[in-house]
DNA sequence: CATGTATACTAGCTCGTGCTAGTAAGAATT
DNA sequence: AATTCTTACTAGCACGAGCTAGTATACATG
């Protein structure tokens, strides 16, 4: 490893003088002579020196360094991560993981975190109680926390998320738009707040529309990864009984549900029924018929989060929560089709 | 910040015996007497000490930090950082992430490995040239490199991968073990390495049942993300020329657009047509039908490149470059059947 | 009583960097 | 010629930690 002393002995100057030279405008006041300043620069090239971040962090004490906590199980995520990656790129921070998902602790994060020296924090969860808990203990150690995606809304924790109600809103009005009137709900059983919000949304444009939203039209089925003799059970029922021509799903793993028990039934999507999903997941373009959803910013997410957090950080002192709220986009691909007359 | 001063100070004794207290075994000869070092050890706890890493890592000149360099895109990308945090954890190793997705270069991620002094890099990178400059600035930093799934076979760096011509090999044998005899290959245009060592298991298990595979049976599509025109063609072309009763393709996207113009066609999967496809990938469980496949273990491809990195950090000097491959899975699921006489 | 030997602790150097105060030499001013 | 001022650089402390050598006390042994 190449240090500044080297560089010193080698260009026949003292430490200092290199430290002065390496360090440019910053340090106001020490006059180096052009001279040296070449020599300095020159012997720092061809040694191949490269400064110790971790030693410029102590004498700092601080780190251009973010953590990231999160469970480290979807593929969206990964595209968050890649956003966040990108943002805090721009700023010139770097970026720690912290999974959850292999008997890592909350507990193991929050110490590491100090370990470190991380700057900030930005997590994806949905667990209000260690979210505090994290919020709690990193906001002690002067760790700015912020959330992104997934997370809750409040007054002492920074959250950057979409537009899940206008996601809601926009994905229903489609429908209308298409001349559909009686349009269902389909959520899973376990209602986590995105399914509240895109359901809100789904009864705002509803109402808006002058229609009020038959209750028998919302359909839930239990939280379970494949497919299952009791959802089929329920999602045909529903269909049967029902006979909605449009369905609004809440996330696309259900729209994708949906499309299997219509073709169980034989009815045809979109001729007779059209659905429309929720998170423009990898899948969503290979269903049959490709799946018409709301696109979900995951990116931009993790890049305003990444900006945000480093707003706080650089900022001057306390400040108020960031509550941003990104805008999402209907892709419109073959799932969805006018209102047979 | 609470410093081993601080604790020194509120114990009534010097910084370098709370050193000695808390380094506790690791340091030999140094006896503290049990009073002292309970006093020590309670006002640690009351402070809420944590040491800093990054001073510690400044002494000893080197970290217990591991780089990820990757593409930052795919959904198994992040099953795999899961798995190498899960590996790093059990050796008390952390994660930096430098994902090239936006504008990070390569370049940017060697110099800041080399700044955070991190300890080793796991990299999973297609691009060959890259990988050969990535290894030859950091080994020459000291610096060793394991790339993990996607990378290249080399006696210069460490591999850990899945078996694909295994996976291939077993694909074919489950659809011959159902009495399939015309069995097609399905890959797209652009072969990379996956796809070869996919279809070399393919030529294996025909060749080991006798059969010599056609090569009319063989079709490849161009790599398109949607589904369009072109892919609908040939596929279509495809399956009512050579009327294969099975296709092996060698990645799920794949399957799932030989799943939509099997659909188009009106050919029943699985009773017209078996298919089979690789990665397990979110979307096959949600294919109608459900795909079967073969799944490739990514969490454990990543445990095993942290696990194999540790040791050569760990190990006395120069060591042999690791080549792991690590077994599939065959996921049976809905769209594979007996072989209608 | 002198010497040896554990025990219990601390002084002081080190890592690589950042910053302030200080010094030496030459130029400009009085 | 004595003084200030500017330029160009260095000494020295600091950050938080690790480690070795050294010291002071208590106790056992000759």
């Amino acid at each position: 490893m190449v240090t500044m002393k080297d560089i010193g002995i080698a260009a026949g100057v003292s430490r200092q003088t290199v430290s002065q030279v390496l360090n440019g405008q910053r340090a106001g006041g020490v006059h180096i002579s052009p001279v040296t300043r070449e020599r300095v620069m020159e012997k720092a090239r061809h040694l191949g020196y490269h400064r110790n971040e971790l030693a410029r962090a102590v004498k700092r004490g601080r780190t251009d360094v973010i953590a990231y906590i999160g469970g480290g199980y979807t593929s969206f995520e990964m595209r968050t991560i890649a956003g966040i990656n990108a943002g805090l790129k721009e700023c010139g921070f770097t970026l720690k993981m912290f999974l959850l998902n292999a008997g890592n602790s909350l507990d193991d994060a929050i110490r590491q975190c100090r370990e470190q020296m991380v700057a900030g924090v930005i997590c994806m969860s949905q667990h209000l109680d260690n979210l505090e808990q994290l919020h709690r203990s990193l906001t002690l150690s002067g760790i700015p926390v912020m959330q992104v995606d997934e997370g809750v809304q409040c007054d002492w924790c920074g959250l950057v998320r979409s537009d899940d109600v206008a996601g809601g809103r926009m994905a229903v009005e489609h429908l209308l738009g298409l001349g559909h009137r009686r349009i269902g709900l389909l959520a899973a059983e376990c209602d986590n707040r995105y399914a509240v919000m895109r359901s809100q949304g789904y009864h705002a444009a509803m109402t808006a529309a002058g229609i009020t939203p038959d209750p028998a039209l919302k359909v839930t089925v239990p939280v379970i990864t494949g497919w299952e003799e009791q959802q089929k059970r329920i999602l045909s029922g529903y269909l049967l009984e029902q006979r909605p021509t449009a369905v609004f799903c809440v996330a696309d793993p259900l729209a994708v549900k949906l499309l299997l028990a219509a073709n169980m039934l034989g009815i045809k999507v979109p001729d007779d029924l059209s659905v429309v999903g929720y998170a423009d997941l990898d899948f969503a373009s290979f269903s049959i018929p490709p799946l018409t959803t709301v696109a979900q910013p995951f990116e931009e997410e993790g890049r305003n989060a990444a900006a945000s957090l480093v707003n706080i950080i650089n900022g001057p002192g306390p400040h108020t929560p960031v509550n941003l709220e990104l805008p999402v986009k209907m892709i419109i691909r073959d799932s969805t089709a006018l209102l047979k007359k």
